[in-house]
DNA sequence: ATAGAAGTAGACCAATCAGTCTAGTCATGC
DNA sequence: GCATGACTAGACTGATTGGTCTACTTCTAT
C-alpha cells in the first residue's frame, strides 16, 4: 500500500544512512525501490537532492516519534533517556550495525548546499528541543534540561559513530551510565 | 620540502574530511596536491583506498599529538579536557566550519571494506586509550578514567557533527561544561 | 659515464554518474 | 467512451568516475 514516492524516499534514506549521500547511486536506489527513473523524477523533480531532503524529513519525524515514545511513559528523565538509548541500540542491531545518524549521513555528507545545511541544523535543533521539553516535563529545571538534552544528543551522535566503527550496539546501551552519573 | 607522497595524503585527508570519501574525486585531489595521476598510483598502488588509509593514519597521529599537547601541561583532568576542546574548536574555525572528525569522514563513509572498519576501530580505540592514560596520570581512578575518556570522546565526536551542522565552534568549547559537571 | 630505479606526466579506457526525454499505461471525471 | 492529468517505463546523453598504461625525466649508485 505504500506509494512509490514513499518507497523511494524510504529506501533512499536507508541507503544514504549506510553509505552516505555520495556513496549511493540512483541506480541502486531505483533497484531497491523497484521503481524506474521516470517515477523518481516525477515525484522528486530535483532528483537526488529532493530525495535526500525527503528522506531526512522522514527520518527526523521518526526520530521525534522514538524520543516521544521513550519519554512519554517514563517516570523520570533518567528512565526516559535509558529507554531511548536502548531503542536506538535495537534499531542499530536490526540494521546489522551498518547505520548511524539517519540525517547526518544524508545531509552532512551531501553537497555543501545552503538548503541541506539549514535543514540539518533545523532537524538537530528540533531533536534537542524535544528532549529538553521532556526533561522539563519530568521535573528538571530549565537550565539543567538544556544541558541534559545537549549532552544526550551529543553522546548519541558520538555513540552512533563509535557503535558503527566497533560493530557494537552496547556502546549505545552504555550511554545512560555515562551521562546520568550526576543525577 | 614535503614530498609528493606526503602532499597527496595531506590534501586528500583534508578533502575527505570535508566531503567524505565518495564525495571527492581523484581529479580534485590531484589538482589540490599538484600531482599527476602517475605519481598517485606510484606511491599508492591501490589508489584511492590506500590514500584514505594513509590520510586517516596521518590524521590519527595528529589527533594523538593534540591530545598529548593538551593534557601534558595540565594540572588536572578537567584542565586538560578543556584545553583539548578549545584546540579542536580552533582547528574547526581555521577550516571555516567545514570539517568534522578526520577519520570517520574518511573511513566510515568509505567502502564497507573490512580493512577500513578495522583501521577505524583501532584508531578510535587508540584515542580513547590515550585520553584514559592522561586521566589516570592526572589522578582519576582507573574506572573513572575509562568513563571520562569514553564520555569525552563521544561528546567530541557528536560535537564535531553538531558544530558542522550549526556552523558554530562554540559547541566544542561548551563541551567541558557539559561533561565535567560532576567533577 | 651510465645503467637502473624512482618518480613524474598525462593520454586513454570502461564503467558509472545524475539527469533528460519520449513513449506508454493507468485511473478518474465527464 | 474519451479526454486529461498522474504516473510508469526505460532508452539515451554528456560528464565524471577510478584505474591502467606507456613515455618520459630525474636521481643515485657504481
Amino acid at each position: 500500500m505504500t506509494s512509490t514516492r514513499e518507497k523511494l524516499a524510504l529506501k533512499a534514506g536507508l541507503l544514504f544512512q549506510q553509505k552516505g549521500y555520495h556513496g549511493v547511486g540512483l541506480a541502486e536506489i531505483l533497484q531497491a525501490a523497484g521503481a524506474p527513473k521516470g517515477s523518481l523524477y516525477h515525484h522528486f523533480p530535483n532528483g537526488k537532492a529532493d530525495l535526500a531532503l525527503a528522506a531526512a524529513d522522514i527520518a527526523s519525524t521518526e526520530m521525534l516519534r522514538i524520543i516521544d515514545s521513550s519519554f512519554d511513559p517514563a517516570q523520570d528523565y533518567a528512565n526516559g533517556a535509558t529507554t531511548l538509548c536502548y531503542k536506538l541500540a535495537k534499531f542499530f542491531d536490526i540494521q546489522e550495525g551498518k547505520i548511524g545518524c539517519p540525517v547526518s549521513a544524508t545531509l552532512l555528507e551531501g553537497p555543501d548546499n545552503a538548503t541541506f545545511q539549514d535543514a540539518l541544523k533545523a532537524i538537530f535543533g528540533a531533536w534537542i528541543a524535544r528532549i529538553k521539553d521532556h526533561a522539563i516535563r519530568l521535573g528538571r529545571g530549565p537550565e539543567q534540561a538544556e544541558k541534559d538534552a545537549q549532552l544526550l544528543f551529543l553522546t548519541i551522535q558520538g555513540g552512533w559513530t563509535l557503535a558503527r566503527a566497533s560493530h557494537n550496539s552496547d556502546i549505545l546501551r552504555g550511554l545512560p551510565a555515562l551521562v546520568l552519573s550526576d543525577t
